[in-house]
DNA sequence: CGATCAATTGATAGAGGTCAAGACGCGTGG
DNA sequence: CCACGCGTCTTGACCTCTATCAATTGATCG
């Protein structure tokens, strides 16, 4: 299992085709990007498939799994910039520095495709639609980016990273209610900018809420309007006292 | 001064061409350019370009002054996503979404510049280096956005927040060094997460250190060096007792 | 079955939010 | 020119949230 396998691989046949690069493109154009498309790799807990700071040559698809990507900063710190799920692209933020701006690791057994940058630019110099949906990709990165930046509370983020990790396993094709963390508290914590410890206290506080039901890295959904809610978000069911929204 | 005008425009002769659009495209193609850029509308304190939720339609390049963009989230809460200075780009997080996601709203008397986005499409699928140019920019705003998920304490995230309008300002060749916060402490607030309280408390504790001299609007940086320190960044100077580093 | 790592739980303290009052700057109108 | 009002900024007192430290339990694995 250990051994980086090559498996044969058609952009046109995977299930992630809808939500990956090839979108609106026809069968000829596909099967020149398929050209650029090396197949699964697949990494194990752990394994590095980016490193911080080596030469931008890759746009990574994450096919199956999970990975993190980390950031180390001047001051020494290691900050997760965020977690990739499957259809996922990773690398987008390195167009511009062209050097990969964090390390990227496997946190189960994972496997992503490689697309080789400058072949994939050129072919979308010649695939308007292909360039189109790469540049919509990349403004997409952006909004994701901007997400973290609004919440408050640690309840109200911890209760937004659940969701927003529901939502995008739902989007795929997963249940939309129950997931697996493959990630440590630590590093949910350290995503999040708090304590383990606090996350710990929080999920507890969630489970007894009645909202989550947790089993180690299981998570359950019991009451989505709820977990809702937590994040700050007024349920839209009924009329709200919009009198006291948490300051302006 | 107050009538929106449509000063005679050129990229070529702009003092912004070498960080805006326009980087390595010859004489012909930058003619083409031109024609789609509309040119200096000028705006005044308070004056709202973009209105979020409208339909995207356009880039826009801030020619001199600044503006702020505001996200309303879904809990009634506004954050500010982000100060624009000359020669920025202002609108590429709406290319995914479609519509733009944040308003943008002139801080002091400043005049952009806007780009229809369906004819700067056609025009790059025709210009490799000019497609290449924009997905460049586009991923340089992840960057950016990513860089406000490490910061730590808030004299960390104000330290770093005053370092980056300085160097961004350098960039462009104003001073490094004396800058004019033309948002309000409220505004630095919001955008950094804290509150306004707080901001006036470590101004004046950075004033204290002598590492800033303020007055009002107007921030002299005395100590750029001791300021890099108060980022949570070590100085390079002399070797460093790394054994209690931040948290792991 | 110890050893190791992840996760939980409790006790404590400090950073920073909140509330409230006052100072300062600035435009407006008498 | 000064008084007034308004918005911004500052400063102080208090208190909550959450980080930190520490100890324990639970899982996993060689």
């Amino acid at each position: 299992m250990a051994s980086p396998k090559h498996e044969s691989h058609s952009c046109s046949h995977c299930s992630l085709s809808d939500i990956c690069l090839p979108l609106g493109i026809d069968k000829e154009d596909l099967d020149r990007l398929e050209k650029l498309v090396q197949g699964s790799h697949i990494q194990h807990d752990g394994d590095v498939v980016i490193q911080q700071g080596t030469p931008f040559t890759k746009i990574f698809a994450v096919k199956s799994g999970m990975y993190k990507s980390t950031k180390l900063n001047a001051d020494g710190h290691e900050t997760i910039i965020g977690f990739h799920l499957p259809g996922e692209l990773i690398g987008l933020d390195a167009i511009y520095p062209m050097e990969y701006t964090s390390s990227t690791t496997a946190l189960t057994t994972s496997a992503l495709c490689q697309l080789d940058y400058d072949q994939l630019t050129d072919l979308s110099a010649h695939i308007p639609a292909l360039q189109k949906q790469l540049i919509r990709l990349i403004s997409k990165e952006i909004n994701n980016s901007n997400a973290l930046l609004s919440e408050l509370s640690a309840e109200q983020k911890l209760a937004s990273f659940i969701r927003n990790l529901a939502i995008r396993y739902e989007t795929r094709g997963y249940s939309g209610t129950e997931l697996i963390l493959a990630m440590t508290r630590q590093d949910i914590a350290n995503h999040l900018g708090m304590a383990a410890e606090t996350v710990s206290r929080l999920l507890k506080r969630f489970q007894d809420k009645g909202v989550l039901k947790i089993n180690h890295r299981e998570v359950k959904i019991l009451n989505p309007e709820q977990l809702l809610i937590l994040t700050g978000c007024e349920a839209q069911t009924h009329s709200i006292d919009t009198s006291k929204l948490r300051k302006g």
